[in-house]
DNA sequence: CAAGAAATGGAATAAAAATTCTAAAGATAA
DNA sequence: TTATCTTTAGAATTTTTATTCCATTTCTTG
């Protein structure tokens, strides 16, 4: 029962790389069955992140039985621990920030030392950023500025947890001498709020799930008027993309129960100043 | 036994894209927990791939039956098959994802201005969150918990540009059941919307270069009559140093003439979070 | 608003997969 | 060579996971 080759002292690898290391390590002394393992495992990680015991048993030419004392042979607990390297590996860009978050998670039973929780929400706010990175297509964002910059005056809708972005944009559009309005429903005057836009404007709809039935009520009527529609919103189910003239995918990372918003405002900026210099150019 | 929705004519897709595009375009005439889990498998696409049903259901929140039901009503045999699609995408997105940002930087004109707008802005939030794992001593980060969660109400003052900060501080603690009043200057008000607060409460002031006079004034009238004052700001030079009981440094990069705001809201997530569980243990 | 159809939740069942166990083969060393 | 220890193959078993089924709820539609 006791593990023969993984001395007590030495760590599990966690991750791809330093499994890596350890295979090529102990590539002299292990066992003829195990070594044609390890060889294949490194030839054909896919296959072995995807596959079956007994899928990959056969392709490498073992008994499945062998998988399992390959993974043990290396102190995990079973094959499939093992396969979990594997998985993490194609997982994400950053496979360790999810592990880190994961952790973090799982700790919450006990008390989240102040710490940690304050490093979760950074970790969620850096994933967010990474992945805007990829959601976000220059076409797109594109187009959004091109549509803001032909605005006469833009309407910003944002409300509950997003209303920290509207407001933002009314700041940053403001000192860039672009004309906007926030709609910041105050005593509930939010549809007259809107009610002076026309065609010539333009609406920032920003909403994310779930998603506040105001924005998406209020975006849908101005679509119904002919005005141009800009949405920031985090799926292609948001209910804005119906209602949307051009629309910017922002899938923001949570942590706990609560989502960052920190690729929302690096967009927000982004958008921003990117309106500001259309204008200038025309 | 029939499959309902698929026509007979409708090939299945038997790629990521085709399949993306086929849930888009049922998007509306889909029945509520296929529709949730259409944009559930979009937003976490890995999820899918690697998870298990039951697993997928949970977090989807569905029933494990559910996702049984997805997948033949798109025309697969059953999960498994669905699965197979996410997973197929994983296995050739791996190694030309360099590739697509290289195809990103080089795509045409307009189009790489406004990229490397989004890019540095993306990147000025990064670099904010990093300096900010070093500036925020855990020590100070726990004395501001502990004085904000003895406070009976606490007042949120912000103006300008991190009046969204404030704002989410606002929304956070609402949703937390922790009493909090935000002092948005409505009518200039600010002074009267502070005036009700005692020894007994907590100020929760925020505020960068170039500093907004009415957030130092206020907090420094808060601190003369004794009600214990958190600041948030960038440097030891600020004036709300001088009132504050406790303060935090996040000192956000900029990109152009735009700071970033990402530091700020990590910080205020995990802070007011760290807050009601405080409260909640005592 | 009532009848029928579609969709859903949840337990029951079937299928698949991982793991364990044991006998036999293969090494190693006296 | 033989005794002993390690490794292996393959079947048996356990565990995990996907799927099916049906009673109940929720939508449609006349």
């Amino acid at each position: 029962m006791e593990e023969r080759s993984a001395s007590v002292t030495d760590a599990i690898p966690e991750d791809f790389e330093s499994l890596r290391a350890l295979l090529l390590a102990r590539r002299d002394t292990m066992p003829k069955r195990l070594k044609q393992l390890a060889a294949f495992a490194l030839d054909h990680p896919e296959e072995v992140a995807f596959g079956t015991v007994a899928g990959i048993a056969e392709h490498a030419g073992v008994q499945p039985s062998t998988l399992v004392r390959f993974a043990k042979s290396l102190g995990y607990d079973g094959f499939s621990h093992l396969q979990q390297i594997f998985r993490d590996r194609l997982r994400e860009r950053f496979p360790d920030y999810r592990e880190r978050l994961r952790v973090l998670r799982d700790s919450e039973g006990a008390h989240v030392h102040s710490a940690s929780l304050l490093e979760g929400f950074t970790d969620a706010a850096a994933i967010s950023l990474d992945r805007m990175r990829e959601s976000v297509r220059p076409e797109e964002f594109s187009r959004a500025i091109e549509t803001l910059a032909k605005a006469d005056t833009i309407y910003l809708l944002g409300a509950r947890r997003v209303f920290p972005v509207s407001a933002y944009f009314a700041y940053a559009f403001g000192k860039l001498g672009v004309r906007a309005i926030l709609i910041d429903h105050i005593a509930q005057l939010g549809p007259e709020q809107l009610a002076t836009a026309t065609e010539r404007d333009a609406v920032l709809a920003i909403s994310f799930t779930p998603y506040s039935p105001v924005t998406a009520d209020l975006a849908a009527a101005a679509a119904r008027k002919n005005i141009p529609v800009v949405a920031i919103t985090d799926s292609a189910f948001s209910p804005l993309v119906t209602s949307a003239d051009v629309w910017l995918e922002v899938a923001e990372a949570d942590f706990g129960a609560f989502r960052s918003l920190s690729a929302s405002f690096a967009l927000a900026m982004a958008l921003a100043v990117g309106t500001a210099e259309r204008r200038a150019e025309a």
